[in-house]
DNA sequence: CTATATATGTACCGAGTGGTACGGATATAG
DNA sequence: CTATATCCGTACCACTCGGTACATATATAG
């Protein structure tokens, strides 16, 4: 999933390596370790789940992605760019504020309900809790979840300027509304909700416009 | 906080106990526990954790409460029963739905944003994701969180039959929809959304109406 | 060929996990 | 008093955690 032409993992590596070539793709073995995270969590998912799940050894594991909360990040970049995360930035490209939320909301539906891999949303099912060793996981979440929120009101800014929004609307109440359903969806999917729930639950969510 | 007259803790005892007695409240040994596991969630919390906060040694907490998953259960109904579990009872004995869903999502704003305990609802923040070690724990949150929709579903197919709610509206979905913003919300608060900020979204959330 | 660089598999490390054995302390029952 | 029941604190258990040392295998550079 997510296929990507990059060959080399490391960052600026030169043209022609020397030494043992990798005998695994790392791309593919970023995608199993994203699939566990997304699964578990951060702290749910063990070095052992990871290994397992990627098909690689422990050392092979950390020469390639420096330790569990590097690898972490890189799968949450991945999922950002490549995965769910995207259909952010696709819906903010919509010509009107409400069709920017319909997208997203619409999307979101779908994707945390997406058979295809595990229910919910990383950036929330990542390590809403977690243990004190893991803080920084769980700030680096948060500060992902509120940029996601920061970019939507900023579009919403935007589309009150073009006057597409009333002038009594609030942009940052109306993007933490439409952020608040997408979480709470997470929830929800993480609990065993379907699609068609979830799309129910969009069209309800949409009945508060006109804002 | 929630100050309770039961003295006894185990099940069935008799009045007079025989042995030495215990040295600690367990009823705010047990408030403490709530405390721990609100803020790190079931696995984020280590026995080291819980005997620190409670005050107590590891032998004292099993031989109260059995074992770590056994006292998360025990914070899990003292949380429902005398802690904000129990704005949903109340929300339910309001007259109409509509002042149900008002009642609901205000309670649940204020709730989750409460300076006095750690943000969210312990229902979500418990066990989002977690180990397969603690799938038991994170299927009796989804169980609990499911009885809440539940119990508000039915209290819609009342008002939809005492015509408090119009005939094309589907009980399933609004409850759904209103879980979604309640669970949404103790997301948004684990990420530092202001009460301000939540009761902004139950404006726009009640916008939804009439339904 | 040799030298160098990187990857791999085994086997291990210290620290922390949930949980408990056991002996001594403190209450009631008789 | 003794017997019994419960609690407490120390000190420990087996296990898992994230992470690594080291020897070996496999590539390129010269």
């Amino acid at each position: 999933m997510y296929s990507d032409s990059t060959k080399k993992m490391k960052t600026g590596r030169e043209a022609v390596q020397k030494g043992r070539p990798r005998e695994f793709d790392a791309e593919m073995a970023l995608d199993k370790a994203l699939h566990v995270f997304w699964e578990r969590g951060y702290e749910g998912t063990s070095l052992t789940d990871l290994t397992e799940a990627m098909g690689i050894s422990r050392p092979s594991l950390y020469a390639a992605f420096g330790n569990k909360e590097e690898l972490f990040r890189r799968a949450l970049d991945r999922y950002a760019e490549k995965g769910p995360g995207s259909v952010h930035a696709e819906a903010l490209a919509e010509p009107t504020a409400r069709k920017v939320v319909e997208h997203l909301l619409r999307s979101v539906a779908s994707s945390v309900t997406d058979p295809c891999h595990p229910a919910g949303c990383l950036a929330v099912q990542g390590a809403l809790t977690c243990s004190s060793a893991a803080d920084s996981v769980k700030q680096e979440l948060t500060k992902r979840r509120l940029e996601g929120e920061e970019n939507l009101r900023r579009r919403f800014e935007r589309a009150k300027a073009e006057g597409d929004l009333s002038p009594q609307c609030s942009p940052e109440s109306l993007a933490c509304y439409v952020i608040t359903v997408t979480q709470g969806m997470s929830v929800q999917a993480s609990g065993g909700a379907s699609r068609a729930d979830l799309l129910a639950v969009v069209d309800l969510a949409l009945k508060a416009w006109p804002v």
